[in-house]
DNA sequence: CGCGGGTTTGATGATGCTCAAGCCCGGTGG
DNA sequence: CCACCGGGCTTGAGCATCATCAAACCCGCG
């Protein structure tokens, strides 16, 4: 079966189509240089130390992008999901070592590239290049956002901020993936949960 | 009495003769530049609103710079001392709003100098200006360090830190002002002293 | 001597961590 | 079909840290 059969979500090919304005043979050139790359739940995209010449488009589920502290504790970054673009790369725009994994939190479907084809598509499609720049900059304030916040917010702080701004993460991320990202234990953040559902 | 009576701390005269290499003419036409300035303890050299065309060099005695923050709640900012600049613009280099206080701890001799004046010898002595600047430019790194610290650290490992660093200042600083500059409750500071005395 | 500011002490409460146990629920094998 | 298992969430008990409100203490100075 071609690549066609796994492309349900109609946001890549929109993307493509609409707004990068392809028409039907450069749509066709541009899905050649990608290749479908399924995960299932739990596993690994990336793992420390292993470099890949590859980033991946998550087309359909989601993921946690994660490190492991001085005392072997996993600490969680970010929660890559569709529309999201998942590498190794993610080590340099985090400025985090490069001791990054990445692992499928739900089956997940990756439409995966080589770094020459991404390169000779952003050559020929300027505004991808455009689009992905962006994306990547965007990233890269939230994430100082959250250092930031995780230095000066109390934990409940922290929980109440992201109800607020992204309460959509609590429907598909377990608690568990949610205190790590926070940095709260996970018994805590269900207590907090308990006690703020009081009203 | 002349200004030479007040200046009986070596390191004024040291600076400008040795340091700057000033012959006889040239530091008492220095001299002539400055105006000292007595404060007693609580005097108040700045205050929030009024502008100062003068900064001072404290010459002796030491100083509070503070702001009052949302709550009313004095925060101590930095323990001018002996060969410390001390001015309004210290809003400027803490980046702070210009709302800062700066008083006297203990009586004070400051030598006072107009920004003309200043200019005018900045201009005369090269190596002032440079003198000067590294001052400032090590403030603005000290301050920086130490809001990083206020941000990361716990009340204990601030006050330890404090000890280890600079254990001078809790010889002439009163605790309640030891307390405020670690953004910690006197009777917490109290506590963790007489705790961490018990080895 | 007594006053007043600075420091200490006491009691209490909030927050969040740790260790431990319990609960709930979906999947699996018998 | 049901009993069991395991993972994820919750709950319980205890503890450390620090803030807060109050009171006591200490000491130099008028």
């Amino acid at each position: 079966m071609g690549i066609e059969a796994h492309i349900v979500d109609p946001k890549f090919t929109e993307l493509f189509k609409h707004t990068f304005g392809l028409n039907e043979d450069e749509y066709q050139m541009m899905l050649s240089c990608f290749e479908v790359k399924l995960l299932n739940k739990k596993d690994l995209y990336i793992k420390p130390g292993v470099v890949s010449r590859h980033k991946a488009y998550v087309n359909k589920g989601c993921l946690r992008t994660y490190a492991i502290d001085e005392k072997g504790h996993e600490r969680i970054l970010f929660f890559p999901m569709e529309d999201w673009w998942v590498a190794d790369i993610d080590s340099y725009y985090s400025g985090q070592s490069a001791t990054n994994y990445i692992q499928a939190i739900e089956d997940c479907e990756l439409l995966e590239i080589s770094k020459e084809n991404f390169l000779m598509l952003e050559d020929k499609i300027p505004k991808l290049k455009q689009w992905y720049a962006l994306k990547m900059t965007r990233r890269a304030t939230t994430t100082a956002r959250r250092i930031e916040e995780l230095k000066t917010m109390s934990p409940r702080e922290r929980y109440i901020n992201l109800l607020q701004k992204n309460p959509e993460i609590f429907q598909r991320i377990p608690l568990q993936y949610i205190a790590s990202y926070l940095n709260i234990e996970p018994q805590s953040l269900s207590r907090m949960r308990k006690q703020l559902a009081k009203r």
